[in-house]
DNA sequence: CTTGACCTTCCCATAATGGGAGGGTTTACC
DNA sequence: GGTAAACCCTCCCATTATGGGAAGGTCAAG
């Protein structure tokens, strides 16, 4: 357990999980679906059983949702919001980490371009008009391999 | 039922599902579902309930194959293989296909190389060493939105 | 004290596969 | 003819990260 485990203090605001929705952009569903992966701590509750939410919490889930914003998966964001809360932390682990992401988005992109750069070249030489001859099909028959 | 549904020839070959994978690429597990989400017409059966296909069928996995490579969805393909089919289609409405196709993955590039172009910029502010500091991850404490 | 806007949990659905169990078939070989 | 390996079959479950919706409890305003 972490010093940051358990903290005294009173918290400032206490939410619904509406309100911390709408504060940090992340729905009301995918904070439960958080919660449940364990992605981030179990809310606290009231005595009615409504989840409420500090400052901390909201911090925490606007992380998330901006790691989520640049294509992070839910086990990459576990391990930056780990290195979030580690205060001894290397900055080279979170280069490394972003590196390793860019690099998989920059294969991703390289994929997807590879598709539009083959369907450009099939289009370009498709008449494009009412007859059926069409390079484009005819392209889809050749070795898929 | 079009005049290409209930073809009178006997099969030049009659291939079972694992043949038919391994000339097609596609698995046998993604032929079965296929056929099942309707893609592609239900394959002929020995007595014993095994699959079989033919010439025909393979030219129509291998369509299917290409298009996958190129990012198409399985509606989507349906679409292409109807018109495939059709002796009637025009080339214009192959090629519009194409086109929005491509509009949509080159608007799925310009996200991914959004998020890399962001990562970069972050990375590049940050030393990478032993001390915690990392523009990186405070750069997700920001506004999400 | 009712009504509406919340909240809760639980289950289902998505897209396009892969994995595997449980059970029949075919093939090759002795 | 029998046996074992290599097929095939149909189900069911898991994946990723969410959304939708039902059934039911709660809170706030009037």
């Amino acid at each position: 357990m972490g010093w940051w485990g358990d903290w005294p203090h009173a918290e400032e605001t206490a939410m619904n999980i509406g309100q911390a929705a709408a504060a940090t952009g992340v729905t009301a569903k995918r904070i439960r679906y958080y919660e449940q992966i364990g992605l981030i701590e179990p809310a606290g509750r009231t005595d009615a059983g409504y989840r409420h939410f500090g400052e901390r919490d909201l911090h925490t889930l606007r992380f998330i949702q901006s790691a989520r914003r640049l294509g992070f998966s839910m086990p990459k964001i576990s391990n930056l919001l780990a290195l979030w809360r580690d205060q001894n932390r290397s900055s080279a682990d979170v280069k490394r980490l972003a590196k390793e992401h860019v690099a998989e988005l920059e294969q991703k992109i390289a994929e997807l371009q590879s598709m539009v750069d083959t369907l450009k070249h099939l289009s370009h030489k498709c008449s494009g008009d009412a007859r059926p001859d069409c390079p484009i099909i005819a392209g889809f028959e050749g070795d898929p391999s």
